[in-house]
DNA sequence: GTTGAAAATATACAGAC
DNA sequence: GTCTGTATATTTTCAAC
């Protein structure tokens, strides 16, 4: 479904994504109306799902990470607590582990202090939140969302 | 340091990030030239990190995410073992965690069987892990790396 | 920051494979 | 269906203000 022409255009794309097209084309050694063809057909596909500037954290101060095991029981017919969870501005992300009925958010902050206020304010006062475990972050070695392809495993 | 329009300009870009300059000087009612300077500046003091496409994991056989606490007794003098872990292709993210000596290392694999190898070959073989315990996501309410901008927080 | 013109790039399209 | 090559439109770049 994806050949390797495709699959170099996007490790070229994962590497840099504003880079233009002429130039990605002459990478790959096409015509760069043939690899604009490609790349709209891989938007197309849903295999490209967007493009994303990727900011500084500490430059907002945003430079504390946190995850934190929110417990939950939920109560049908309502709002489900991760979806609350998903709203709050500072989560990055929500995950619902298998294995003790709980929510794996990724928070990112200022400092420790706004972190309670927002395990506080707005975390414990989900409706069904029961408690909450917090790992705050010393030191990052990775972050990424890319997935290494090339390795012939596409769907 | 960020005033109001470089903060829209990000606005801007976090939203769609290969959005043409000029669409962007449109928005923002400039001209598109002081907008370009103004992009090159914020990459150049580091404030823009760089762009990225955003890739479908399911589309690469990466749909199956799960969290992983590694305990590790580090020895001292050779490669931290936070540094061997984000080696790995498929771990997307690595941090040390306050209070329990552990990493919690997030991985995105193709289902259950591929995570179990991980485990077994690659992380448990790292030098000086201890033992692990994972969390295998069943649900994703949230997945961004995006952080909110504009609350004038910049510092 | 703006304008305006030159250079580079993106896009659309016709024809070859 | 995908590629190349060409034309046309759009964008980027850069100098002058």
């Amino acid at each position: 479904m994806i050949d390797e022409i495709s699959l170099k255009i996007l490790n070229i794309l994962q590497e840099k994504a504003r880079i233009p097209n002429v130039e990605v084309a002459r990478q790959v050694g096409m015509a760069p109306s043939a690899v604009l063809e490609r790349i709209r057909k891989l938007e197309k596909q849903g295999i490209i799902d967007g493009y994303e500037v990727r900011l500084n954290p500490e430059r907002f101060a945003r430079g504390f990470v946190a995850f934190i095991f929110v417990k939950a029981g939920e109560t049908p017919g309502e709002i489900p607590v991760g979806e609350m969870l998903a709203r709050i501005p500072e989560v990055q992300e929500v995950h619902f582990v298998a294995g003790e009925d709980a929510y794996l958010v990724k928070i990112r902050v200022a400092d420790a202090g706004e972190l309670g206020n927002i395990i506080r304010e707005k975390i414990a006062q989900v409706d069904g939140v029961l408690s909450t475990r917090t790992a705050t972050v010393l030191t990052t070695f990775k972050e990424t969302a890319r997935i290494p392809i090339g390795e012939a495993r596409e769907t």
